[in-house]
DNA sequence: CCCCTTCTTGCGAACGGTTCGCAAGAAGGG
DNA sequence: CCCTTCTTGCGAACCGTTCGCAAGAAGGGG
C-alpha cells in the first residue's frame, strides 16, 4: 500500500496550524508561522507534510498566480474556490454549472477524463474598506 | 501611455515561432528551438518577449501543473482552454456560461476585480485510439 | 521496559525556472 | 548621419522547492 506513516509532533503541527488558517497559506507562511511558536521544525519537513496532506487528500492544493503552491486543509470533496488576492480569505463554491459545462464541452470536442481547473481570485469587501 | 515598443527580430523570431507551436510552450522550450535554428537569441530575451507579448494580448500564458509558465498565441480576446493531457493539442473555448457564473459569484461574496482560472485537462479522441 | 529497524527530521547544499544589472548594440526620430 | 533611448545577451542573483545525509524518534518484538 502506500506509505507507513508515522505520528510526529511535526506533521500534527502542520495539520494543526493549516486547520486554524483561513485561506490558502504557502508552506513559507506556515513555517514562519510556526518558527515564529518557537518551533524548531524545519522548512523541508513543512514541505514534505504539506506534499503528503495534499496527496492523502487531507489538504487542498492549487498554485497562486506567481507560481507559488498554496494549501488548505479540506474535508469534503470536489470544490471550487474564491480568493482575496489581498488578504488571502477563500470561500469554497459549489459549481455544478461549471462541472457541466466542463463536461458537455469536453463531450463536443470528443475528449474524456475532463479534469478542470476553475478558481476566481478577487478582492473581498472587507480589503476594498467597506466593511 | 503603455510603452514605446521597437520592433526587433529577436521579438518577430519569438512571435513567429509562437505562432507555429500547436499548443503552450515553455519559454525555455522556445528558447532551444531558436538556438537550435542558430539564432543567438538570449533566454532572457525570450522571457522578456513571451511576457510582453503576454501582456499585449498577443499571447496567452498558463501555469502548467508543475509550475512552468506556458505560452500560446492567441488573436482574440478571452477565452479559456481545452488541453489534450497526451499530445498537448489545444481548443480555445467561449465560456459565456462560465463568465457569468464567475461575475455573479463574485459579486454574491462581495468581492469585486473577479478574474478567474478556467481550464480543461482532458484526452483527445486521437489519443484514445479512436481515430 | 529496552532494543532494533525503519521512517522522519533538520540542515545546508543543490536545483530549475525566472529575473536582475549592466554595458554593448540597435531602432528610428530629428 | 547622429543621438537618445530602448533592447539585448550575458552571468549572477533570486526564490520556492527538493535532495542527501547523518542524527533522532516511532513503535513493534522480545
Amino acid at each position: 500500500m502506500a506509505a507507513p506513516r508515522r505520528n510526529t509532533w511535526q506533521r500534527e503541527a502542520v495539520r494543526a496550524r493549516l486547520a486554524e488558517a483561513q485561506g490558502f497559506v504557502s508552506a513559507q507562511q506556515l513555517y514562519a508561522v510556526l518558527r515564529d511558536e518557537g518551533s524548531t521544525i524545519g522548512l523541508a519537513t513543512v514541505y514534505r507534510n504539506l506534499a503528503q496532506l495534499a496527496e492523502s487528500g487531507e489538504a487542498d492544493s492549487l498554485q497562486s498566480p506567481d507560481g507559488e503552491n498554496l494549501f488548505r486543509s479540506c474535508s469534503t470533496g470536489h470544490h471550487h474556490h474564491l480568493i482575496c488576492r489581498s488578504c488571502g480569505d477563500t470561500r469554497e463554491l459549489e459549481a455544478s454549472v461549471v462541472e457541466d459545462w466542463a463536461r458537455q464541452v469536453g463531450a463536443e470536442h470528443g475528449f474524456t477524463d475532463i479534469d478542470h481547473v476553475v478558481d476566481l481570485f478577487g478582492i473581498c469587501s472587507r480589503c476594498r474598506g467597506e466593511g
